[in-house]
DNA sequence: AAACGATCCGAAAACGTTTTCGTGTTGAAA
DNA sequence: TTTCAACACGAAAACGTTTTCGGATCGTTT
């Protein structure tokens, strides 16, 4: 039950300074080799490592960040992590990772607390309920502070920071198009509300791709969702109460249900309906039939935002150039559509 | 772009030493009401907020608890996440999420970082590596320290520290048993090498099971697979090379994969086989058939290994009784056998 | 013998807090 | 007028580092 050694304690020990200690432990040439020797080696015995709090507090550096999401639980936020943890190991940064559940208090609260010296900048995806609200005060405030921040999936473009996004818009359009090409022409459309920007930009992609196409938008066809919990209910009255050959699901749960309720009703997915999702988790790679869907690579946006964010953090450093601080790059991720077997 | 501001500007603003600021804004009465008032209006116009590094290093404790695990993109460790963080949350902590990634270099690593004041206590469930190594020193070294440490689900019993598991052998052989009771006598096993604790126990209870009711133990019926990647092949030979007319198997991703194997050779799950998994995720969930299976609550066991892990952190604040320190708890939380559509 | 340079080390400031203790001023009581 | 308590505030230490600067000692050079 020995406490950690610090600086102190081993000067006290060896009748030196801490200066002494510090400089030795540092290699530093102004102590002879003796002496430094010797500190090294009782240093050592003790297992010395410094107090990375205290050196927080003189660097003004945690080597930290923070990832604020929405929920953990869902696939595609915990790829993220995964790629931000792995670049920000690489560099040496620690993760802080902070679920707001989709709610808009937490999220400020959050942020609020950690502003305060605790982390050296923020990677976030907003809640529901933020871009509900549409404010978003709380991040202006801290990137104000001269805090980093990188926006990542659900962004807000009045905000001006480094993003990391997929073209929603494109990706749902060539989603879209991919079944008109099969020959569809009722091609229904499962989405959340539009406050959520990415249901709205994949509705958007979807209307587009119909357009261009001559197919009028139906409405009818057109199912958006509130509340996920029991979407169950809904999707089985929308495919029941609607002719469809083809459905466009905005997110995998949607896709899977929408697939399981139309087994229910007797139809048979690719067969009767072929169905294409998005984001390639867990749910479409082992479901039956297996889902075809556009790719979202989370670990590439996890790892693309933690760079960016790690970059602006160490490039803040050299403040002699204010110009370079207002170039916020927002990047594009490839997204890819992934055909199996929900599609003929 | 205002950096924030400390107690020392505000003191110098306003032409009052830095004590007389703190006392201030702590209501302290030593200070006259109007100086009181005049500085906390000054502070809340400019935003003041106590930098939280500075008190870490103050007060010796950072608020902040860790959690490694071997990786976050399973839906488990996620739920389990999502636990601690609330309760953490809930108890003023941050949560520092950091992923072995099975590799028991990268465990140690991230151990040692962090064990230098970073923050208050761990929450960890070993890697793969460690525990095929059986090297557990780090851990101990940790404890040493005097910082708390709750293990879960993968633990090493060895070690001396609060633990969070579930009875994994005897929810094995319930669910062993539950098969038994359909009437079904070629029942086979997919597991994981022996060294990964829970998989070891998972196979003592079904091996229990199965004698406990007469049914000799057939090795040829059990299945060990070390490379997760490609199971599916193994897998699948695995129930081509047997009769079965059951399936236990040690994970989600093993029964789903049984059950598309077993489609693949013309065989029907349930009719012909039943299949059972553990860990109640999304893909037992979703699959088709949906799948049966032992859930493994991870949400309770975050809940739970954060409060074991924060009373630990906040009672060692009251030293007095030493004796109190060795009673390490280990809390088992429990299963249930989820009945879906893989099972008659 | 005086001056100077090299070598080795310690004091102190700084990061931002909180808190203990001391001190000066004021007013009232003696 | 002297004494003393109450009041209001400041100085300084402490947490654990790193780093700058200054100082002491010694040997060498003029």
């Amino acid at each position: 039950m020995r406490k950690k050694i610090t600086l102190k304690q081993i000067a006290r020990e060896l009748e030196v300074s801490i200066s002494t200690v510090s400089k030795s432990l540092r290699n530093n040439i102004e102590i002879s080799e003796e002496t430094r020797l010797k500190i090294q080696a009782f240093a050592k015995l003790y297992n010395y490592k410094p107090n990375n709090i205290a050196l927080s507090l003189k660097n003004k550096k945690t080597k930290t960040i923070c990832i604020i999401i929405p929920e953990i639980i869902h696939h595609f936020f915990a790829t993220v992590i995964s790629g931000v943890e792995k670049v920000a190991n690489e560099k040496g940064y620690n993760v802080l990772v902070c679920l707001s559940d989709e709610s808009f208090d937490k999220e400020v609260i959050n942020m609020e607390m950690l502003a305060n010296g605790s982390i050296d900048g923020f990677i976030i995806s907003l809640s529901k309920e933020t871009q509900k609200k549409g404010d978003y005060h709380h991040i202006e405030e801290v990137i104000n502070q001269g805090m980093p921040v990188v926006m990542f999936d659900r962004i807000a473009n009045e905000i001006l920071c480094d993003k990391v996004i997929i073209d929603d818009s494109s990706a749902s359009n060539n989603a879209t198009q991919f079944l008109i090409d099969k020959g569809f022409k009722k091609i229904g459309l499962i989405s959340t509300v539009d406050y959520v920007s990415v249901g709205k930009l994949r509705t958007d992609g979807y209307e587009k791709a119909l357009k261009a196409n001559g197919i009028s938008i139906n409405p009818n066809l057109i199912l958006k969702i509130e509340d996920v919990s029991n979407c169950a209910i809904e999707i089985e009255n929308f495919i029941k109460n609607n002719e469809f050959d083809a459905l466009f699901a905005v997110n995998e749960l949607f896709a899977v249900t929408a697939i399981k309720s139309a087994a229910k009703l007797g139809k048979n997915v690719p067969r009767d309906i072929s169905v294409i999702g998005f984001t390639d988790g867990i749910i479409s790679k082992y479901s039956t039939p297996s889902i075809s869907t556009v790719s979202q690579n989370g670990v590439v946006m996890g790892e693309s935002a933690a760079m960016m964010l790690i970059d602006r953090i160490e490039s803040e450093e050299v403040e002699y150039y204010e110009d370079f601080k207002e170039d916020y790059k927002t990047t594009v991720i490839e997204t890819e559509l992934i055909e199996r077997e929900s599609t003929v």
